[in-house]
DNA sequence: GAAGATTACGAGTGATTGCTCGTGTTTTTC
DNA sequence: GAAAAACACGAGCAATCACTCGTAATCTTC
């Protein structure tokens, strides 16, 4: 139906067009953590940036872009905080405490520094577009997960290891959303309580049948 | 600003009455499913009810008093599946894997058997009364959980409990909306996931420090 | 069986939204 | 320094949505 092509003439962006673009952006950032995405009109964005409606649609295509971009930002920062999370974790080497330690901090982290994250991916009707943009990561993030599982408990095969990792995915998920709207205060025992509950799956999944 | 009052003349309800009410819950049930609440217009509602706008009207003030409304059904028969499920259940008498066998069953079937359920609660700008309808649910729920722990854990204070309780609450919701979400036949097997993250978590929580 | 209430219709209304367009300013290129 | 490109503006357009209203059919009550 629509042009799905890319941008027929790529325009050479100014200095001053690169800085408008992350402004628009982090206002972007700024109204979809206040009002959601549906709720967060152009107008309002462009507002929040100090530019008008006119000058925001000359960097992004329409609405859905700028999510798309937002989306880009994000998954570069997650991508670089998981994997530094999770590569330098040696499970053999490191106790499951440790491990479960270094890896559940900096996505706590990153969760509460970018609250504009959760109101693009909470949305119950994600655009394929942006469904697809997470999927690598995600896909990556698992396979590292299950990776980490198949050192640790060695006598699961694959089935069991990719639905124990998908589990791990969703119990983050679960507890990080508690975090991220408690009382800042509540937030480190909180934490500590998602690691508790990591451990004694995993624990549960090494020794148990 | 508004009048938040009650209707000032209750009307008095046909039979047929009623019976449309029930076919346009279910049917906003079905529509909110699909597209979510945003998307969902009240027209497709309608649609979908096999009714005009104006007859919606007539039985409803506005979208958001359907959404309530729907809320209120969903709401009884949680209840109910909650109850039924922690109700019986005596931490003492019952080992800690069959107590968590009898809460997660109900809530898993629940959700299941209810994909409108998932998309009014998961919206990230949920509205104030919508969450108040909520909250009464939660709270009670909570409270069970958190009475099962101290059962399970006496040596832990108010605060630690109350902790537990919320962690547990939110395990179970991020591995629920795993469960919905996928296969069939993936549906069995990750609800035992799910199972043995709690009790892996209410070990540890009784086990250690 | 008539009066009054309820149910039903569906084109239409006012408000809002994503986005455009004509116009003017600033920066780069030659 | 002039032409071209990029940047900026903001009033306003077309489309959409929640919701209304005038009208008519159906049911209840007496």
């Amino acid at each position: 139906m629509a042009e799905t092509t890319e941008d027929p003439r790529p325009r050479r962006r100014q200095a001053r067009g690169e800085r408008r673009m992350a402004e628009i952006l982090a206002a972007a950032a700024t109204v979809f953590a206040r009002l959601g995405y549906e709720a967060a009109t152009t107008n309002k964005i462009a507002a929040e940036a100090g530019i008008s409606p006119g000058s925001l649609y000359q960097f992004f295509t329409n609405k859905e872009a700028i999510a798309r971009a937002l989306v880009q930002d994000y998954l570069l920062e997650l991508g670089r905080a998981h994997r530094g999370a999770l590569d330098l974790a040696d499970p053999a080497g490191l106790g499951l405490v440790e491990l479960v330690d270094r890896a559940v901090d900096p996505i706590v982290a990153f969760n509460l520094a970018h609250p504009g994250f959760k109101a693009l991916f909470a949305r119950p009707d994600m655009p394929p577009e942006l469904a697809a943009a997470l999927a690598p990561l995600q896909t990556a993030l698992r396979a590292r997960v299950e990776q980490i599982i198949g050192e640790l408990a060695p006598h699961r095969d694959g089935t069991e290891r990719a639905r124990a990792a998908l589990t791990c995915v969703h119990i983050v998920q679960g507890v990080i959303s508690l975090i991220t709207s408690a009382d800042p205060a509540e937030r480190p025992p909180l934490t500590g309580e998602l690691k508790r509950a990591l451990c004694g799956y995993l624990e549960s999944l090494v020794a148990r049948p």
